[in-house]
DNA sequence: TTGACAGGCAAGTAATTGCTTGCATATTGT
DNA sequence: ACAATATGCAAGCAATTACTTGCCTGTCAA
C-alpha cells in the first residue's frame, strides 16, 4: 500500500483521469471511459482504465466510495503538495538555523 | 527533446539523483556515482548513472556545463512549478477572469 | 607521445508496465 | 427469479525500461 506517487503520475493516460476529476468529481469508472475516449481521444478498454484507477488510488491521488453497485473517484490532491517543495532549495529566506 | 518531466521523476534513482544535486550543485559524473553509493546504498555502475542523468538533462531538470574533460550537472528546478498546480482546482478565491 | 582520467556510445538482457480478452461477482429493476 | 448494469479478477502479450559489459573518444600531466 501507499504506492509511489511519482510512478502513478508518469503515465499520460492516468494524467488525463485526473485532469477528468478535477473537472468532475466523482465520476465512475464507466463515465470516466466515456470522457477518456470522446475528449481525450484515447482508446483504451474498461479494464484498461480500471487498472489505471487502481494505480491512483494505491497512491492515495484517487479517493473512493461506494453506492449500490456505483464507485464513485475523487480526486485527492493532498499527496501532490510536498512534490514541487523536495527539491527546492533551503533558500532560509528567514534565516532559521 | 523537451522529454517528460514526470517519466523522469518516476524513477527513485533519479529522484536521489536530484537530492544529491540540491545538496550540492555542479557534480561530475564520476562524483554522483560515488555519493550515491555511498550515501544512498544505491549499487549501478558509472553507465547507469549517466544513463539517468540523461534521461533529466532531456526533461531539462539538469543543466550541464562543460569544462575541458570534466561535466558538471546543476539542477534546474523551474521544470517542477507547473507540476504540483496542474490539479489544484480553480477555486478563483478572489475571483479573477 | 604515453598513460591515466572523465566521459560517450551501443548492443544485449532481465524486469516492469500497459493493455487486452475472458470469466466471475454484486447490485438493481421487472 | 431473471436479465441488465457496474465492477472485479487473472492470465497472457507486447512494448518499454533499467541495467550491464565492452569498446571508443577526448582531455590533461609527465
Amino acid at each position: 500500500m501507499a504506492g509511489d506517487v511519482f510512478k502513478a503520475l508518469a503515465d499520460s493516460t492516468r494524467r488525463c483521469i485526473l485532469d477528468e476529476l478535477v473537472e468532475r468529481d466523482g465520476q465512475t469508472l464507466f463515465e470516466l471511459c466515456t470522457r477518456l475516449v470522446s475528449k481525450h481521444g484515447l482508446d483504451l478498454s474498461r479494464q484498461g482504465v480500471s487498472q489505471h484507477l487502481a494505480v491512483l488510488e494505491d497512491a492515495e491521488l484517487v479517493r473512493t466510495r461506494r453506492s449500490g453497485r456505483y464507485k464513485f473517484h475523487d480526486l485527492n490532491t493532498e499527496p501532490l503538495e510536498p512534490l514541487a517543495t523536495r527539491w527546492l532549495r533551503p533558500e532560509t529566506p528567514g534565516g532559521a538555523s
